[in-house]
DNA sequence: TATTACTGACTGACCGGAAAGTCAATATAA
DNA sequence: TTATATTGACTTTCCGGTCAGTCAGTAATA
């Protein structure tokens, strides 16, 4: 038997979501120790209270604000990925360019890194599935691209291993870098995306004969 | 009129740096926020009444923790670097060896490097003392080298702005790396470097006419 | 050398405030 | 009137910071 749609029916539905983001952003702001429930719960227009009729411990709240945030990055990479057409060339700098708008670029994605880097001791459990569910996926990904590259001639067949973490490397510094030093990094990004895409294709592309 | 030398005199002198280690390892365990008084006092086998006798303040001590652990680092790089020959391309790869081994698999660079992703809002000034010291001495050295090599005609001349940036880049991330994922990182480091050597070298060295 | 007086590094009990988690009371839609 | 989403005061625990007291080690005296 369901029950009628109303405005609190309604209001149960959309909390979670909505403290869930109000996490993130407090989480974001000042890390999981120093961030006080009432100021998660202010951030999402009710009281502590509420909070704990849809989340049983602050580290429940932080988990699961994690994973709602997390998800949904690595559908989106196979999507973007999956309409990239052109050389191996074309279709790198398509992803490089995914990495650049949609986890440097981001706020949400950064701050994923910032959580796995400062708060993964906490919670370990949490950056195995992280891992897992997308770091894993996301190499296998360029790792894809990187053999079709080599299949078809257009890059080099030596490789060495791990070339491909190489390769994606500068966009987790760049990451890094803003999540230090805030929305005005002391780096030229335009640049700094340009070199990235020289140096990557310097190593990677088959020498002319 | 100078006191005797004695026992206590000598605690006396040696109770800050033991204070300062203790506190290194301990919010490099647990953060900043998480770590209590009594566990830095605890691993430096005093009471935490003793740190304030040397430090006024939680901040204080992890400002001047994060300082005395992160000074010495730059005049290291630079007798390092100061005592390589050969080629530029020698010289660079002196110099990722340097990074790899004083900034990655030491456990001192890499904490710092937490150090800044994870408190860095807290403590601005550290941040921007960090930058000034360390990051832009050490990026002009690299410059300096590659500028070197470039006016050797070693290395290509039409190398984009921020290339140096991208160069040691994948430091950082494996840093970032072995932040997460602690002494068992899912990558072979090994391969890593020179794969990472390989790259670099291939973005930077001229073309053999 | 033996005794005594003094110093100061160190202790640990304590305070006040803050924050996680609880629950009886409230407010409001149906 | 009933059901339930929400509240906010309350409890408990914890931790940064304080300070009066302790006692090992040193110097002065006999």
């Amino acid at each position: 038997m369901f029950k009628c749609e109303g405005f609190r029916r309604r209001r149960k539905a959309e909390r979670p979501a909505e403290i869930l983001d109000a996490a993130f952003a407090a989480f974001a702001d000042r890390g999981y120790a120093a961030t006080r429930l009432e100021d998660v719960a202010a951030r999402a227009g009710v009281t502590k209270g509420t909070i704990y009729l849809y989340f049983p411990t602050k580290e429940k709240l932080f988990e699961d604000m994690v994973r709602s945030h997390s998800a949904g990055l690595l559908s989106e990479a196979d999507a973007f990925l999956a309409g990239a057409e052109g050389t191996s060339a074309d279709r790198l700098r398509t992803l490089l360019h995914f990495l650049y708008t949609r986890c440097v670029e981001d706020r949400c994605g950064r701050e994923i890194l910032r959580f796995m880097v400062a708060e993964g001791k906490l919670f370990p459990q949490l950056v195995a599935e992280n891992y897992r569910d997308f770091v894993m996926p996301m190499l296998a990904m360029v790792n894809a691209l990187v053999d079709q590259g080599v299949a078809a001639g257009q890059f080099r067949a030596d490789l060495p291993r791990e070339t491909v973490r190489i390769v994606i490397a500068p966009t987790f510094f760049l990451s890094v870098i803003r999540l230090i030093f805030g929305d005005a990094p002391p780096v030229d990004e335009e640049a700094y995306v340009e070199a990235h895409i020289n140096m990557a294709l310097a190593g990677l592309l088959a020498k002319p004969a």
